[in-house]
RNA sequence: GGCGGGGUAGCUCAGUGGCAGAGCAAGCGGCUCAUAAUCGCUGUGUCGCGGGUUCGAAUCCCGCCCCCGCUACCA
């Protein structure tokens, strides 16, 4: 995949919406598999950022009594506040109101327009629309055939709109993922899309004269460029498209566009098509995660059950929350958020799991050999064996962005260092002075196991992996580590001197 | 209405033809290095309902009930 880079994004987001745990759940899963590549070895380029155009927030503003960019500008932090909280190591942030993306958006516009098959044209868009609101809407909205938030009768209005030519990308459309099905995953979505281009797809509107708050059409500078030209054209903003060929070539196409089953069709339909109207390839690959459900309902604003980020993350801390989410849910699926089963899986994996193996581990090696990591003739468990094939299997499913498996393949490791300690019963040997070398074997063995699931936790959970790193008190930094030959065995030198710090992942009570 | 997903143990879910499973929770026992932790043992569930195909169905077919999402340009 890719050409040099592996390259990844997360949707752009609104910044007067206000950030939810649905939001931050494709925040973290993207994280995780940019930390995770990153971890491979390879050059990665993960991208965020914010769409800043249009008529809401050319109104937010005005009611704010504010100009659009300063809105904006105070707006946009709020998303940033979130990412960082989250740890979400993004390598650009764009926001749909710089330059460079203005200059992308006119060049694509320009490409598509000027490709010789009339990819855009001027046509008519007609909608019921409600004066008071400065908005169209569809029969279904509207309330007795009145509009929904004034009650008024909704006028038949006819603008003239740039066109996109999309019904023209049908076959082309079928073709691209005829030669490979994964381009959408998973399946389910991706028969969605196909049974959706099967049935024969319409142009849609790419301009809007009603409001000026967006980047002007080159060759009509009347017309603002309307949401999709805009908001899709920043994943090649960011990878140099306009500004950078050089870099472009490199990073382009995307491997993964990680969306929300909600924006599937703009990705899936909308983004291939404009780009192979403007002669760009497509994107590699688009992966649809679920939504979070709260008591079974989606989540959203209106019933409300939009929990923000930030009341989760006082509780139970960053890295706990990054790994409830991705362990939690089968990702793919939608997915029931509850904190009683998040306290759950915090204590159970976290704190009685990894947290008290590495306190024990710790302990013993503190009160036996004096924190210092011994020199040992071997032994003959089987753990060597289990964290290759787990480290395997973890691999192979992150592959497949099957997330959550590809964390209990980790936590596979957990159980048998767990169990690996009752059978071996090292604070028993410790009694024996003439079995300091099966006591030093034993150990060994426990903290070599720690390094390892510090290693592969790192992607996950890079504070509890740095704070467990340091506990061993390895040299060499975590950041350092490449896999897969960090998980190999036996890289844990004798001599090393650690520390029974602090709790990992204190219990918490429900 | 149409399209899609789903209804399996208290909870979250896996399981697409061959004796009903996992994790968590709960109970009992062991151990005591550890964050009241950990290890072992314990699951008689109408697999939504009713038919059908089959030697055999949670798994395939038909019908029905219920839940969720989408249904086209405001992510």
């Amino acid at each position: 995949m890719g050409r040099d880079v592996f390259y990844i994004t997360t949707p752009i987001y609104y910044p007067n919406d206000v950030p939810h745990i649905g939001h931050a759940y494709n925040a973290v899963a993207t994280d995780f598999i940019a930390r995770y590549h990153r971890l491979r070895g390879e050059e990665v380029f993960h991208l965020t950022g914010t769409d800043e155009h249009g008529l809401k927030i050319q109104r937010a503003a005005e009611a704010a009594g504010m100009e659009p960019k300063a809105w904006v500008d105070q707006m946009e932090p709020r998303w940033r506040e979130v990412w960082a909280r989250l740890d979400i190591a993004y390598d650009d942030y764009i926001r749909t109101t710089e330059p460079r993306h203005v200059t992308a958006v006119q060049r694509m516009l320009r490409a598509v327009h000027d490709n010789g098959r009339d990819d855009i044209y001027l046509g008519l868009y007609e909608g019921l629309y409600c004066v008071s609101c400065e908005l169209y809407y569809t029969e279904d909205e509207l309330i007795d055939g009145k509009c929904p938030i004034h009650g008024r009768p909704v006028e038949h209005v006819r603008e003239e709109n740039y066109f996109f030519r999309l019904s023209a990308y049908t076959d082309r459309l079928l073709a691209w993922y005829g030669e490979d099905p994964s381009r959408i995953e998973p399946e389910t979505r991706r028969n969605e899309v196909l049974s959706l281009i099967r049935g024969g797809l319409q142009d849609f509107s790419i301009s809007r004269t009603n409001f000026d708050w967006g980047i002007p059409l080159p060759w009509d500078p009347n017309h603002v460029c309307y949401v999709w030209f805009d908001a899709l054209t920043n994943y090649i903003t960011a990878a140099g498209y306009g500004s950078d060929e050089g870099r472009f070539a490199r990073v382009w196409p995307a491997n993964i566009h990680l969306i929300g089953k909600d924006i599937l069709r703009q990705h899936a339909v909308y983004w291939p098509a404009m780009l192979m109207a403007g002669g760009v390839e497509p994107p590699r690959q688009v992966w649809a995660h679920g939504f979070l459900t709260v008591g079974g309902k989606k989540m959203s604003k209106s019933n409300a059950t939009g929990i923000h980020p930030f009341e989760l993350l006082d509780h139970f801390g960053v890295d706990s929350y990054r790994y409830y989410f991705m362990r939690e849910i089968q990702f793919g699926q939608d997915g029931s958020f509850s904190w009683e089963s998040m306290v759950d899986r915090h204590n159970a994996d976290l704190a009685n799991g990894l947290g008290n193996l590495a306190s024990r581990v710790l302990a013993m090696l503190g009160s036996y050999f004096d924190g210092v990591v011994p020199a040992t003739p071997g032994d003959d468990s089987d753990l060597p064996k289990v964290i290759e094939e787990s480290r395997r299997r973890y691999d192979e499913l992150m592959g497949t962005l099957a997330l959550g498996s590809a964390l209990t393949a980790v936590w596979d490791i957990v159980g048998r260092a767990n169990q690996y300690l009752v059978e071996r019963e090292p604070w028993k040997i410790a009694k024996d002075d003439g079995r300091r070398d099966e006591l030093a074997a034993v150990l060994y063995t426990a903290a070599e196991t720690l390094r390892i699931l510090a290693v592969l936790i790192s992607p996950i959970m890079p504070n509890a992996a740095a704070a467990l790193w340091t506990q061993l008190g390895i040299g060499e930094p975590l950041d350092a580590q490449r896999l897969p030959h960090a998980a190999r065995w036996g890289g844990l030198a004798p001599g090393t001197r650690t520390s029974k710090g602090d709790a990992l992942f204190p219990r918490l009570d429900s």
